[in-house]
Parts: structure tokens; C-alpha cells; sequence
RNA sequence: GCCCAGGUGGUGAAACCGGUAGACACGCAGGACUUAAAAUCCUGUGACCGAUGAGGUCGUGCGGGUUCAAGUCCCGCCCUGGGUACCA
């Protein structure tokens, strides 16, 4: 056998570890754990992609590794399997999801079957399957049960048992709460709540719970009859299809992850992930520091009234409730000019002026015509109202309009801000437009040209601040505020609480029925509350979620709730449950999740930034608090794999010059220039009156009339396979085409007498690297790959290509190079095609060359550089190669090294050599600094920095001596002429430097 | 606009602490083996000058700077990709 046969040693090495079970997750207590996990895929219908696997060969190079480096592995697989995809093709279809996914998911384990991977497929989980989600659905209920104690580990803050709350309420009531709460929660005292009725309290206690029913203001997409996240939605259209979303408010249950913003932020900095992701989550959650401050209003001359009596005391309350502003800047108090409050603002319409009315409720309404995608876009226009009315500045007593404008957001701080046109360029720009007075208060500022918000500079016309920076300032105001009870220092996010109700059907179930009194928890005895079965996937002709077309969908006579979980719920937690994937007691024990602990090493996409691992980072520190687990970051150590882009083949498509009617109709001559230049002319039929040219040919007056991709399959060096071409597009196109390549031209109905035929047609694609996807038909399926070169040659390839978090493109002709390589090792072992290896003692040579290897692949695993491993590979064996080196002793530890990289192929020759056991279960072998040690180097002699020559010294000898040998030399003799070096720069073991 | 990555041959890339720029591979060109092809092996391959030699000049997005020495450090800009946006 003088080729390796992937194809055969491939299969039958898979079913030898399938049979010998050695991926299976060692119980052994007393072995040191490594965790690595690859991000939950969701088992979409097209399969994967060359991309797909390239975070999954890294881990799985990583689990490998840490195997046989004697640690227990714990390198699970499983499938997000709740989504909208599968809903959709439901809903077209009839077929019901659960059938699809299962297809998709058996597909998906195929593919990565083949590849190799080590996985441990007996803990491989799936969300949507019922003994998952009854977890999904528990610490739902735990999140329903706890609520947020602020005041708990010194001020840090945890969640507790709803029960605790309680007590709390019976004792004290609300007194000496503090609660993550909204900030319009009522107060009430111990006696108050004692009179409450069931319901009432129901309420009271809605306000603190984790997860909570709430009117939300929502994004419903009316296509999808569905909520969407706001990461779900895209400039104003739904991520998945792109379809129009509108603002409405609906009852939601919600999840109270703002009560975690600090933790989550300050939780960052221990954590070894990308600067990147860091920084995204850091914006995210957005904190900002700064202080609420409090307007009083000018008190309304009330001569007008025609309200009754009792409308007129509640307005005119809220009318002399002061108005709250958020700022960051609360040093620039003596430079605010006016308020403005967000149309949305709650109490708009209370603080306007009777002779306003009017004018503010148009300008309400048409900010609320107008679409998010709308507001976007004008995003630099000003626009506002004044209320007429007024308001007082708590320090100064100074009186200040108060406005309404929509660039004042409701969903931030408090939906109110202090117009400081000095200091802020918003404010700046407001006053300019409604000729509002700008205060300077910090020096340097220019009211003319714009607001100067520098910190370091000096304030001005500020009473007790002048001379201070900002820094200095900020805690002065507070200060004083505080004293005066006009304001507080404050701290805010700008996370929002996740809506988390789903108006969908395939998702879990939220297990909660609404009984007379208020929103009832399934009893956890009952769960899995199960996905019931349904008519139809659509919204009801009412407009409820599919789930209320469910035959008696009710808990003990209350009706059940017909939203969803979204589709991060199951993938919040399912990376404690590989722990423990059968456990019918517990999402997880606490014995196999302290054992785990967290993911040592998280491979996956970018794009999970700010969803998936937020809220997964979320539910670990609430499951912590309530001490079902032991950590409170999920994943240690994060990898974000770059995408691997398709390169598309694009061709051009050209309305050809009108004919006069006079020319000759057989036929007509075309002129015009070949993509270098030349001049070129073709004769073609004259019945067509559209081409497609080849790349970089120019026809003249031709008009080009768009492009259109073709498969990448039918393309090699951006030349198109026309044969191929011509027999799939003739079958659809019955108007025929005409193509004009570098030598000639081509029909779909061969007509023409000096058409040329298919297979010489020079025609060229042009190139684009993008996106690998299925509609720019660019799409390299990894099933091919391995079934042409070999699931080693795919994954070694892989890995060459570039660095592992970079973005790259697929170039299926440059795996030959690792294809060679492999066959070249395998034959290194089959001289004259019989597995032979010598006994006989390695040379120094080919010692070194061994532990140069060993040096490098052990450094490059543990900082993630594969591609440079691939390359040592090559640069071995082509030594070896050279030395004629076919030694046992070399072999063994070169292969042990192969295993992690490619896993059948040093299988065979490991077992080729008589090994008992597989190579995964020997050890991974060191390599020895002594046996690349050498006595020499070869120095570079340096002219002014450029290099010259090298002259081989011993590597032992010092600055001085090093001096000495060069300075003796003949060839620096004859750099130096008659010139001296006015300085020579000797760095023992890298360079010396001449310096004239 | 702001934040984060990145920009090196025809292509993917390497250079890890400021020390020989382009390792390894693809592609291309030439050669060996073969009736031929495939496979394999050998040689060359950044650009320019020079004779195809010896040798030299230039060269890591652009312009400056620090240094004996800069792809690497500093300052200013340009471009590409990702994120984000009246966030007070």
C-alpha cells in the first residue's frame, strides 16, 4: 500500500473509538478537569458550511490535547434546538417542528461524525427535548421565586427566596428595602401590606420579582405575529427575514437583568476574553455615573379651570411634584437654560401649559407616528415643543422653560435632561435652533461656535464651583444637592430589563397559570410542563400566541400562559447540564458542577457579544446567589473563531448594441478588448441581444445589465467549467445565451458555424469573497472535502489556513498542500509500500529536528496559533524527509504529536507500529531543550542596520569575544575598507551591528 | 461620529521580547521519471538595476519621529472589517 486511503482507515478508526468508547468523560475524581465547549449550534436545515467546523477542530485539538496530557476532558456537544426556522417551515408546511428538528439534528451529527471530533456523544443534550427544558422551566420558577437584595454582601447585592421578601413586608413593610425595583414601586408599611388582599399582594410582589409580568414597551413584528429582542431586530426589520417591526405595548414577562448591571460589568475584568467582546458588553450595559437633580415648577396661575374638582387636585399634584433630570455632568448646574422632557415622558401633558395643549399633543402624536427607521434617520434635525411652562433651578433659583423633544429619550436615565447648551453638543444644537440662551461655564468655552464639555478645564459663572475642574466639582454639587434634598448621586445603565416572553410556539412553555388572584407557578412536581399540541403554528384570529389554540391548555382549571420562552433560555444553562446530562432529580448536582466548574475554554462566534453570553453570564450569577452552584462567571476563558468566507464567482451580464436594420441578420461582429487590453473582435449570431462576458472583457456599446453568481463548484481558478454551466442552465433558460469568452463564444443552442464548443471556451469568473451562503452560491460543504481528501486533510487544513480568530477565505485549491503532506508522512513509513519503520538510533540531526518540532507545537497549542503548528508539521517531516529518516524512535513521538491534528491517520501508523491501545490514550510527548541546543550561530553581520552577511560563531562567546571573531574577519575586513566602524553593536546570540 | 480589530509577495500567511522581512503552503515557470497522463521528486519564484554572474537599490497602507537597528514603539492621516449610536 503505498497511498494512505483515508476513506477506509477513517471509518474504521471511528468505529473503533465509538466501540472502545475512549471520548467518553473519565469519572475519576482525583485527575485534574478541563472543560472545553463549543457554542451550542442551532440545527439549521442547510447543514454546515467549511466555516462551521473551524471553532470545533480547535477545541477539539484542545480537548485532545489536554487527554493526553492526562487530564479528564469534559468535550460535550448538543443542539439549541428551539427556534424560528423550524417554526416557519411548520408553518408552511404543516409538518410539525419537532419531526424537522429531529431530521436537521440526525444531519448535523453525521457531518460532524466524520469529521473526527471527540466528542462525548452519551452527554449530548438538545433544549427542546422535555427532560431539558423541565430545567429551563425550573429555574424559570427560581427566577420567578427570588427577588434582587441590594443591601446583601456588603452592598454587591444577591438574590433571595420570595419568601424572605415576605417577611420582610410583615415586619417592616417596605421600610429599609432595598430592592431591584422599578423606580415608580409603591411604598407601603408593614400594617398596609397585613390589609392587602391575595391579589393586591400578588402585585406588590410583581414589582420585585426576577422574572415578572410587566406592560413593556415591545417591538411586535406583525409578519412574524411575534416580539422580537431589540438585538433581534435590525434597523428597523427583523434579523430572521426582515421584516417590518412597530413599538407597542403589551403584557410581558420580563427578566430583571439590570438588577445585575453592576456585577456583570465589574465581572469583566477577571475574565480572559477578547478586549473586543469586553468592550462590547462594557457599552451595553453602559454605565454611566452622574446625579438626578430635581426642578421644582413655577406653581400655574389657575383662573381657567373647568375641571372638576376631583380632576383638578390629582393634575394639580403632579403638577407640583418636582421634575427629575438625569446628568452626567452635574457640575454644569449654573449653565442649564432649560429642561426637556421626552415625548413619552409620563408626565408630560401635566406640565404643559393649558394655551400649549394643543401644540404638545400634535407634536407627542407625531413622534409617535413616526417609525424608528424614520427617527434614525433624521437623527441630526431638531425638532421640540416649549410646554410654557417653567421651572426652578435648585442652586440658583434661575427660571428655565421647560420642553418637550424627542432626542430626549423615555428608556434612558429618567426620560429627562437638563439643557446645558454650554457643555453638551445636543444641548448646544437645541438652543442654537429655538434661540435659547447658552451659558458658558467652563473657560474656554465659545457660544457661538459650539459646546466645550472638556472636564479638565476650569469652571465659570458658578457660584461656589468657579476655579474647579470637572472632577473637582462633581462631588461639591452633589454634596450640596443632597444637603438640600434637591437631588442624589446616581448611577446609571443602559441595559434594560429582557423581555422574555416568546408570542411563538416552538419554545418552552412558561409554567405559570393565572388563577384569581394573580399569576399562579406550576408546582415544580409537575413539570415538564409539555408543549401542547396545536391545529396551527399562527397566532390566533385574535391575535394570542399559538399556544391558546391548544385544546384545555389550563393548570388546574387556571388558564396557562400562551407565550414562549425565547430562544436564550435553553442556552443560558446548558453548559452546566453536560455535567450532569441524566439527572432527573437536579438541573445539574452540585457535586459534578464543582467538580467542572466552569468552562475552561468557550469556543465560538462574535456575534454572541451582547446576547448569549450576557444572559448566560446572567442566570450563572443568579443560579450562584441562590447557591445552586458553586462559580459565578460560566466561561473562564473565551475564543471568538473567525469566519471563514466563501469567495463567490460572479459574471457579467451585458446588453449588447442595437443592429441596423440594414446588416446582414445571420450574423454581426462584435469589437472590443480582452481583459489585458488587446484589441479583439468576435462574430457572433445576431439574434441575441444580451451576453455574458468573461472577466475584464469590454464589448463596445455594450451596457452592462447586472450580475449573477455560479456555483463555486463549477469554478477552478475563477475559470468556469462551461460544459457543466451549459448543462445546468439549459434546462431553465429556454430564451438561450450567449457568452463571450478570452477565445471565442458560446450558445446554448450550438447554432453558429464558428461557435466554439463547450469544453474551450476560455471564460472567467471574477472573484468576490463574502459570506459564505447558500443564495451567493459559494457555499464549500464540508461532506465533499473530507470525501475527497479526508476528514485530517479538512481539519489540518483548517487550521492552516490562518489564525484562528481572524476572518479568511476558503480556497478548496490550497489543501492540496496538507494532502501532500500527510501522504508524504505516510509513505515515510511505507518504503516501498510495506509499513517499515528503522530501530536503529536517530542522529543528532534528526533528534533535532524531532524536539525543534515537539518545542514548537507545545508552544503554539497552548496560545491557539494552529496554522504555525501546520507549518512545523511540514517543516519536520520535509527534513526528515531530506535526512532519509524513517526511524521508530523520530516516528513515535512525532506521531503521538500528529494525534490532536489529525487524528485517524496517526492512528493508523500508531497502531501500524503494534501499539496496544489507541494513540489519544498514550501520553503527549515534551520536548527536550538539550537536543536543540547548538554550539553555533549564525550571526548577521549588520552595515548601519542593513544586513550583509552571516558568519557562523560559537554561541557560548561574549559581547567581547563576539567583538573580537568579527573584527578578525576577512569578509568584515572587506564591508570595512578604509573605513572604521564608529561603533560596533554586538547582542550576543542575535546580531552584531557595524555602525559607520 | 465614537469604540474594537486589522492593512506584509500573484494568493493564504510567518516573523512570539525592537534584532536576518516573506518561514510553511497554494499558484506559476522549468526539469527528472513515464509511450502518455496522474502521482512523486528536483530547481527557481517580492520588485527593480545588473549579463541569466558578482553585487547593489527599494520594499510590510501613507507621512513624520524615536533607535545602532522599526512590520513591531510614538505622533498624525488613509483604507477595510466588526460593534454602536441623539445614552444626557
Amino acid at each position: 500500500m503505498s497511498e494512505y486511503l483515508f476513506a477506509q482507515e477513517e471509518q474504521r478508526w471511528q468505529a473503533y473509538w465509538e466501540e472502545k468508547g475512549i471520548y467518553r468523560t473519565p469519572d475519576d475524581p482525583n485527575l485534574p478537569t478541563y472543560y472545553v465547549l463549543d457554542m451550542f449550534p442551532y440545527p439549521s436545515g442547510a447543514g454546515l458550511h467549511v466555516g462551521h467546523p473551524l471553532g470545533y477542530i480547535a477545541s477539539d485539538i484542545m480537548a485532545r490535547y489536554h487527554r493526553m496530557r492526562g487530564y479528564a476532558v469534559l468535550h460535550p456537544m448538543g443542539f439549541d434546538a428551539f427556534g424560528l426556522p423550524a417554526e416557519q417551515y411548520a408553518i408552511q408546511t404543516g409538518q410539525h417542528p419537532a419531526h424537522t428538528t429531529a431530521d436537521n439534528i440526525k444531519k448535523y451529527t453525521e457531518q460532524l461524525r466524520k469529521i473526527g471530533f471527540s466528542y462525548d456523544w452519551s452527554r449530548s443534550v438538545t433544549t427542546s427535548d422535555p427532560s431539558y427544558y423541565r430545567w429551563t422551566q425550573w429555574i424559570f420558577l427560581e427566577l420567578f421565586n427570588s427577588w434582587y437584595d441590594r443591601d446583601a454582601h456588603n452592598g454587591v447585592g444577591r438574590a433571595r427566596p420570595i419568601h424572605e421578601l415576605i417577611r420582610h413586608f410583615e415586619m417592616r413593610g417596605t421600610y429599609e428595602l432595598h430592592a431591584a425595583c422599578a423606580d415608580d414601586t409603591p411604598v407601603f408599611t408593614a400594617d398596609e401590606w397585613k390589609l392587602y388582599t391575595e391579589a393586591e399582594r400578588s402585585e406588590q410582589l410583581m414589582h420585585y420579582r426576577l422574572a415578572y409580568l410587566a406592560e413593556a414597551q415591545v417591538n411586535w413584528c406583525p409578519a412574524l405575529g411575534t416580539v422580537l429582542a431589540n438585538d433581534e431586530v435590525k434597523d428597523g426589520v427583523s434579523e430572521r427575514g426582515g421584516h417590518p417591526v412597530e413599538v407597542r405595548m403589551m403584557q410581558q414577562w420580563m427578566l430583571r437583568i439590570t438588577a445585575y448591571s453592576a456585577r456583570l460589568l465589574d465581572g469583566l475584568n477577571d475574565l480572559n476574553w477578547s478586549d473586543a467582546i469586553k468592550e462590547q458588553q462594557r457599552h451595553w450595559i453602559g454605565r454611566s455615573t452622574g446625579a438626578r437633580i430635581r426642578f421644582k415648577p413655577e406653581t400655574l396661575e389657575t383662573h381657567h379651570q373647568t375641571h372638576t374638582l376631583e380632576t383638578h387636585i390629582t393634575l394639580s399634584s403632579t403638577e407640583e411634584e418636582p421634575i427629575e433630570v438625569f446628568t452626567t455632568r452635574p457640575d454644569t448646574l449654573f449653565g442649564v437654560s432649560f429642561l426637556v422632557l421626552a415625548p413619552e415622558h409620563p408626565r408630560v401633558m401635566a406640565l404643559t401649559h393649558p394655551t400649549r395643549r394643543r401644540e404638545v399633543e400634535r407634536y407627542v402624536l407625531q413622534t409617535q407616528l413616526r417609525s424608528e427607521r424614520e427617527r434614525m434617520a433624521e437623527v441630526k434635525t431638531v425638532s421640540g415643543v416649549p410646554t410654557g411652562r417653567h421651572a426652578v433651578n435648585p442652586l440658583n433659583s434661575a427660571r428655565i422653560p421647560i420642553w418637550i423633544a424627542d432626542y430626549v429619550l423615555a428608556g434612558y436615565g429618567v426620560g429627562a435632561v437638563m439643557g446645558v447648551p454650554g457643555s453638551d453638543e445636543r444641548d448646544w444644537r437645541f438652543a442654537q435652533h429655538f434661540k435659547l440662551p447658552i451659558i458658558p461655564v467652563v473657560e474656554g468655552t465659545n457660544p457661538e461656535k459650539g459646546a466645550e464639555s472638556q472636564r479638565s478645564a476650569r469652571m465659570i459663572n458658578s457660584d461656589f464651583l468657579d476655579g474647579h475642574t470637572a472632577d473637582e466639582a462633581i462631588p461639591l454639587v452633589i454634596e450640596r444637592l443632597e444637603q438640600l434634598g434637591h437631588g442624589e448621586g446616581t448611577t446609571q445603565y443602559r441595559l434594560r430589563d429582557a423581555i422574555f416572553s416568546r408570542q411563538r410556539y416552538w419554545g418552552e412553555p412558561v409554567p405559570i397559570a393565572f388563577g384569581d388572584h394573580g399569576p399562579v407557578a406550576v408546582d415544580t412536581s409537575d413539570l415538564p410542563l409539555l408543549l401542547p399540541e396545536v391545529d396551527k403554528y399562527l397566532p390566533t384570529e385574535e391575535g394570542e400566541p399559538p399556544l391558546a389554540r391548544a385544546k384545555d391548555w389550563s393548570y388546574h382549571r387556571m388558564p396557562l400562559e400562551t407565550t414562549t420562552m425565547p430562544g436564550w433560555a435553553g442556552s443560558s444553562w446548558y453548559f452546566l447540564r453536560y455535567t450532569d446530562p441524566h439527572n432527573t432529580k437536579e438541573f445539574a448536582s452540585r457535586i459534578h458542577t464543582d467538580r467542572w466548574k466552569q468552562v475552561d475554554l468557550y469556543m465560538g462566534g462574535a456575534e454572541h457579544a451582547t446576547g448569549h453570553l450576557l444572559y448566560a453570564r446572567f442566570w450563572t450569577q443568579f443560579l450562584y446567589d441562590r447557591g445552586h452552584i458553586g462559580f459565578n462567571e460560566p466561561f473562564r476563558c473565551l475564543v471568538n473563531q473567525g469566519m471563514i468566507q466563501g469567495v463567490s464567482a460572479y459574471m457579467q451580464r451585458v446588453r449588447l448594441p442595437g443592429i441596423k436594420p440594414d446588416e446582414n441578420h445571420q450574423t454581426r461582429v462584435l469589437k472590443g478588448f480582452n481583459k489585458n487590453g488587446a484589441p479583439l473582435r468576435w462574430e457572433c449570431p445576431s439574434t441575441y441581444t444580451n451576453a455574458w462576458l468573461s472577466a475584464g472583457i469590454q464589448i463596445e456599446g455594450a451596457e452592462p445589465s447586472g450580475r449573477v453568481s455560479v456555483d463555486v463548484s463549477l469554478v477552478e481558478q475563477n475559470r468556469l467549467n462551461c460544459t457543466e454551466w451549459k448543462a445546468q442552465e439549459t434546462g431553465r433558460d429556454t430564451q438561450g445565451w450567449l457568452m463571450i469568452g478570452e477565445n471565442g463564444h458560446l450558445t446554448a443552442q450550438s447554432q453558429s458555424h464558428n461557435e466554439l464548443h463547450s469544453d474551450e471556451l476560455i471564460f472567467y469568473t471574477s472573484p468576490e469573497v463574502e459570506k459564505m451562503s447558500k443564495s451567493k452560491r459559494n457555499v464549500v460543504n464540508p461532506d465533499w472535502v473530507v470525501k475527497k481528501y479526508g476528514a485530517d486533510t479538512l481539519r489540518m487544513y483548517e487550521m492552516f489556513l490562518g489564525p484562528l480568530e481572524v476572518s479568511k477565505p476558503w480556497d478548496t485549491q490550497g489543501i492540496e498542500g496538507v494532502f501532500r503532506f500527510l501522504q508524504k508522512l505516510w509513505r515515510m513509513c511505507h518504503p516501498g509500500g510495506q509499513f517499515s519503520l528503522d530501530q536503529g538510533e536517530p542522529t543528532d540531526q534528526e533528534w533535532k529536528s524531532l524536539h525543534k518540532l515537539l518545542l514548537k507545537i507545545g508552544s503554539d497549542i497552548e496560545r491557539f496559533s494552529f496554522n504555525t503548528s501546520v507549518s512545523a508539521f511540514m517543516i519536520a517531516v520535509n527534513e526528515l524527509q531530506t535526512m532519509g529518516c524513517h526511524k521508530q524512535a523520530i516516528i513515535d513521538p512525532l506521531v503521538r504529536a500528529l494525534a490532536p491534528f489529525a487524528p485517524h491517520l496517526s492512528e493508523s501508523l500508531w497502531q501500524a507500529m503494534g501499539k496496544p491501545e489507541s494513540v489519544h490514550l498514550s501520553a503527549f510527548p515534551e520536548g527536550d531543550p538539550e537536543r536543540v541546543r547548538e554550539d553555533n550561530y549564525d550571526y548577521p553581520i549588520q552595515e548601519n542596520g542593513k544586513m550583509r552577511f552571516n558568519l557562523n560563531l560559537p554561541r557560548a562567546a561574549s559581547a567581547e569575544e563576539l567583538q573580537a571573531l568579527v573584527m578578525a574577519n576577512p569578509r568584515v575586513h572587506q564591508l570595512c575598507g578604509e573605513r572604521k566602524p564608529k561603533r560596533v553593536v554586538v547582542v550576543p546570540g542575535r546580531i552584531v551591528n557595524l555602525v559607520f
